[in-house]
DNA sequence: TATGAATGAGAGTTCATTCAT
DNA sequence: GATGAATGAACTCTCATTCAT
């Protein structure tokens, strides 16, 4: 059980650790560097994620969880805000995720249930038109996710082109 | 001069087999698949640019001035359309420019010049409302640009996602 | 602790394999005939010296120290000898050295000391003249280096040779 | 006829450019580096020399030859200081010779010829003690070829260096 | 289980040489 | 003869992945 602990902590780890490196360094970041900046040796990185494609997924999922269980108690606009600011931390990883064709289903398809229950409470709340879908909100999304990463992305530029989306949801 | 035209058209060939390459493959396409696929020997790619990532800047260059020329005599609706399409075509190569820093400065600053003209027209055929600047519009062409890879886009969904942001900045 | 010495043992192999290889053929010996000489793969050579020049270098250091050494206990003839049949053994590692700019400053300086003191040794054994200096010295070993690389070198032509330095010297 | 002189003029810029470039960039000075500093394109480089070894080859021997002459009428004094100018000059390409097993048996048979001749007034002269053969100065010329190209080669150092083998001659 | 050295296919790049113009 | 674009074998170096310890 102790080492069951040691596992699970490194786990974690890793995962923090790729993140940053990701962000850092793009999908370029090398293996080597994530174990380093995890503190541990490259063999325990594929001990736990078998493929560095796996390393990426497990990244995807878990920032996707994160944002469905926000989705569930925020406004519309209150997400928007969230996902950008979501983007800007996980940074390359998106664009990695578009290299590899990694299976992140799952967690898109949860994801996009609860932008979709989000969606109606948006539009029974007037802060979206009834005729919006899920689906062109989901690549707002993704498209907010990517404006995020202009390189002139400030608090100013945030405010103003999170406001033409959601204007034009309303 | 003669030479000079097969070299033209090698170097012609070689940016439409790059294209062709990255948007099927991303970034990773070998410079070797490159080099096939336009017909010439690895050798021949390297003298026309040097670099891979010259490669990768010159495609980005010719994407972004095509869409410069068509800023010029557009509407915004139209112009936001044209981007999503070069977006479906171009399709990896805007992602491999967040991997490495690759300076298409010039070319980026010529876009947004008539972009800017664009956004002048557009204020004054009520098309945009009249506090929009051109830094989000740019932020929203990007994201346009990364909604339109979406797996699920369809003619249907450019439609209704361009049509939010449209409203958006009416 | 026991891949310690698995590496170490690794490192001597390529070393040597090295020192054969650059003498055999020259600077331009390939990394993979060194890493096949050595029974290690590419890899495992670059994990080492993780530059070609990095093997040169170090070849070249290994070198220099062990005439430092022997430089200690030696008469001048002894030690120009020695130098002359070093050379002989590592053949285009030397002449590789004016190729690249190579970093053997260290080495270089430790050797000159060592020969410095050689000097003063044999000054006093009546076996060099009070007025020569160092770096003549130097140049000559230099000299002698090269001069045993003729294709005509024998033991005859190396006694003749280096009688005339060394008598030249008294 | 006009053609003639073109390819003779020719012939002799690529010659010099290649002696500079060698002298400059060492063996690694590529064939383009050496049309470029002659004013003509590859192709004509390699007209008139099949063969990047081809023109290492002519370099020496031209450089073999002038020395040969230089033999004809000096003292042993004048002829050792003259070839370590030469080697000044000549720098990296002697360095190349070791490199490829260039065929330059005539031009160093001549060379050793005249040497020889020169040996035999040095003699006459009491310039060199009557042992000496004609084999152990051929390699303390190539000698000294050498110790010409250490780093902090001055004037004075040229000085003591060869007055210890003309003192070691003697 | 963790470690980190070893592996080796593969990628980018160079350059002597060829050849169409 | 000269030109310089094209060729492609060869080389250095990288990095995901494996495996002995």
């Amino acid at each position: 059980m102790a080492l069951r602990a040691d596992a699970a902590r490194n786990r974690a780890a890793i995962l923090a650790a790729a993140s940053e490196a990701f962000a850092q360094h793009g999908p370029k970041a090398t293996t080597e560097q994530v174990a380093q900046q995890a503190g541990v040796a490259v063999g325990t990185v594929f001990r736990h994620f078998p493929t560095k494609d796996d390393l990426l997924i497990a990244i995807m999922k878990e920032s996707l969880e994160r944002l469905a269980t926000l989705a569930n108690d925020s406004t519309l606009a209150e997400f928007f805000g969230a996902v950008a600011d979501e983007a800007v931390r996980t940074r390359m990883v998106v664009t990695a995720l578009g290299d590899s064709r990694l299976d992140i289903g799952d967690a898109l398809r949860g994801l996009t249930d609860s932008v979709r229950q989000l969606l109606e409470r948006a539009k029974a709340a007037g802060e979206a038109r009834p005729t919006v879908q899920v689906d062109e909100v989901m690549a707002l999304l993704t498209a907010a996710t990517y404006a995020a990463q202009q390189s002139s992305w400030t608090s100013d530029l945030r405010h103003r082109t999170l406001a033409v989306i959601l204007r034009g949801l309303r």
